[in-house]
RNA sequence: GCGGGUGUAGCUCAGUGGCUAGAGCGUCACGUUGCCAACGUGAAUGUCGAGGGUUCGAAUCCCUUCACCCGCUCCA
């Protein structure tokens, strides 16, 4: 006997993200790190479900990208046959990898903040001009651009309250020197680039965004290292290894997931930035003439990836960078974006992203640290700035005997904030009848039965007459294929409720029937459906149901 | 880093100097229950974010600090 439901269709979720929030504190998907010391500026943790959602999330990427991926025909959209294979690297790797691969400089940035406008620049990034007007000598500032001589003119017409028919009565001295350069003890002179008084930037402050350890008990300065702000440079040094030990023929694709560190310096919107995230980053090897077919292959690819877990096509966008925001070397870089509840209506957040990254990073590793033209990058001393292995990482093809630095594409994609996209995606209410036939609502997790933490509770309809029996063995016997949960309290409609929270896809109630013909119903947690099996078919209704959809 | 807001039970929140800090939901036990949370009875639950101060007395006022949210900034 099924339920007469009408609710099936499938009503605009509510997307609020403080009761998504609250929710995943609630049932154990996320907690504050460290909670209870007050928590943990941009860390967060997994509770019980969310450990569960999270590992899905990393096994379905590392199923449909690694194991099963078909390398003995050509898949849909694929410029040709490929290989895919793994590697797990460590997180702390010699400091030279970030040297070579250009974080090390970008990373430690040093900034100064404007007391007056509330501005913040990088230090590097100012320039200025000494200037005398109504007997006056200031040093008036600009960020670098095309504009900065423009820009310095209109700061110190406006500091001197002169118009522009005035202006000559400026005298300007000297060349436009960067801030950098000018004297320390000159400070009190300088008019900050969004100012009108003087002497209003801090000291410069250096911003550490890479995550600064030591090796070794005893290690000083000369032993920092660095925890890893990508996964993908453990998988460009380690190159070399993977096509030596195996007999892997480019193209080939290898994959890790892995923490990586930043330190976020406004981490926001609660874990989708967070300072501690896993990556789960595909580094792909292939013949510069094919690349630009790769880039696309693997970009549309990977956004389809998302729709097939559930991620709504009207939430994702690929933002495809504009040319002008490319390093000249690559071909394209799209961001797969999803339209979060946090933030504004037409505003997305990145998923993940999918760059061209030709042969900068194998040749940075055999060279030395290279400018963003591909050039060795040159220290004051005309020698390398950061040098590299030295290594030989080009390929030959052993049927074409041609030699060549392979060109790289990166799917580099954010486990936690995939986690979080679909948790978003999910949360759902919607209006369900209760015992009386009136209409509730309801809040169910509509999460993708690959995704969900549970796949199916059991369930005696009531606690008495050997129902439980019955319903523990089939929990017993599911739990060797799934992640199940068995429940025999309280009323059977509160127990269904309490699974649409955790987004568990079924749930099986043994009742008066199931003694007589070993059957039970299975009911869907998105139409509430039900239907009726033998007990021996329940292990293939759910696997059913996890490859479909 | 700046500005604004918030922080009280697992969750949502009430409580603006005066009894032993409350409510709803949730949780647990027993009963009831034969399919969608709100039937009965009973129970547990709080460093009032943390530290310090003012006061006879502080969840409440002041200072410091931490976290979260919003807006700048940042997003390599």
């Amino acid at each position: 006997m099924s339920l007469d439901v009408t609710s099936t269709q499938r009503p605009a979720p509510t997307r609020n993200m403080e009761q998504i929030v609250s929710l995943c504190k609630r049932r154990g998907y996320m907690f504050q790190n460290s909670e209870i010391y007050g928590g943990c500026n941009g860390f967060w943790d997994y509770g019980p479900l969310g450990v569960e959602l999270k590992r899905n999330i990393k096994e379905a990427w590392w199923h449909d990208m690694v194991t099963s991926h078909n390398d003995m025909e050509v898949l849909s959209g694929a410029p040709a046959i490929y290989s895919m294979t793994g590697i797990d690297s460590t997180i702390i790797m010699h400091p030279q990898v970030w040297k070579c691969s250009g974080h090390y400089d970008l990373f430690h940035d040093f900034m100064v903040d404007c007391r007056e406008s509330k501005k913040r620049y990088r230090h590097d990034q100012i320039v200025g001009r000494w200037v005398q007007a109504k007997g006056k000598r200031i040093f008036a500032t600009a960020q670098t651009s095309e504009q900065e001589l423009e820009q310095l003119e209109r700061q110190a017409m406006k500091f001197f309250k002169l118009r522009a028919k005035n202006k000559e009565q400026m005298e300007w001295e000297g060349d436009v020197i960067a801030l950098v350069d000018l004297d320390v003890e000159h400070r009190e002179s300088v008019l900050a680039p969004d100012a009108k008084s003087l002497d209003t930037l801090t000291e410069p402050r250096e911003f550490n965004l890479m995550f600064k350890t030591t090796i070794g008990a005893l290690g000083g300065e000369n032993d920092a290292a660095f925890l890893r702000p990508e996964t993908a440079q453990g998988i460009f040094v380690n190159f070399k290894n993977v096509i030596d030990s195996t007999r892997f023929r480019l193209p080939l694709g290898i994959a890790q997931t892995g923490k990586s560190f930043r330190n976020e310096i406004t981490p926001r919107n609660f874990t989708f930035r967070s300072r501690e995230f896993e990556q789960m980053e595909i580094e792909f090897f292939c013949h510069p003439d094919a690349s630009g077919d790769w880039y696309r292959f693997w970009r549309d690819r990977r956004m389809q990836w998302y729709q097939d877990l559930g991620l709504s096509a009207d939430r994702l966008i690929l933002r495809e960078h504009a040319a002008s925001e490319l390093a000249h070397y690559s071909i394209g870089t799209a961001d797969i974006e999803y339209a979060f509840p946090f933030l504004p209506a037409g505003e997305y957040g990145e998923l993940e992203g999918v760059s061209h990254r030709g042969d900068f990073d194998l040749r940075s590793h055999m060279e030395g640290k290279l400018t963003k033209e591909l050039e060795l990058e040159l220290g004051e001393d005309g020698k390398p700035k950061h040098r590299g292995s030295g290594k030989d990482l080009s390929y030959r093809d052993d049927l074409t005997n041609e030699k060549f630095v392979p060109h790289v594409i990166e799917p580099s994609a954010g486990a936690d904030r995939a986690a979080l996209a679909f948790l978003c995606e999910a949360y759902c209410e919607d209006q369900a009848p209760d015992e009386k036939g009136k209409m509730q609502t309801r809040t169910v997790m509509r999460l993708h039965p690959r995704l969900a933490p549970i796949k199916a509770a059991v369930f005696p309809l009531v606690k008495k007459d050997g129902m439980p029996e019955v319903a523990k063995k089939i929990y017993l016997d599911l739990k060797k294929h799934f992640n199940v949960f068995y429940d025999d309290k309280g009323a059977v409609g509160r127990r269904y409720r309490r699974q649409d929270e955790a987004g568990t896809p079924y749930c099986i109630t043994v009742d008066g029937q199931s003694l007589d013909d070993q059957t039970v119903t299975i009911r869907d947690r998105d139409t509430l459906k039900q239907s009726r099996v033998s007990i021996g078919e329940c292990v293939a209704a759910i696997q059913e149901g996890l490859a479909s959809q």
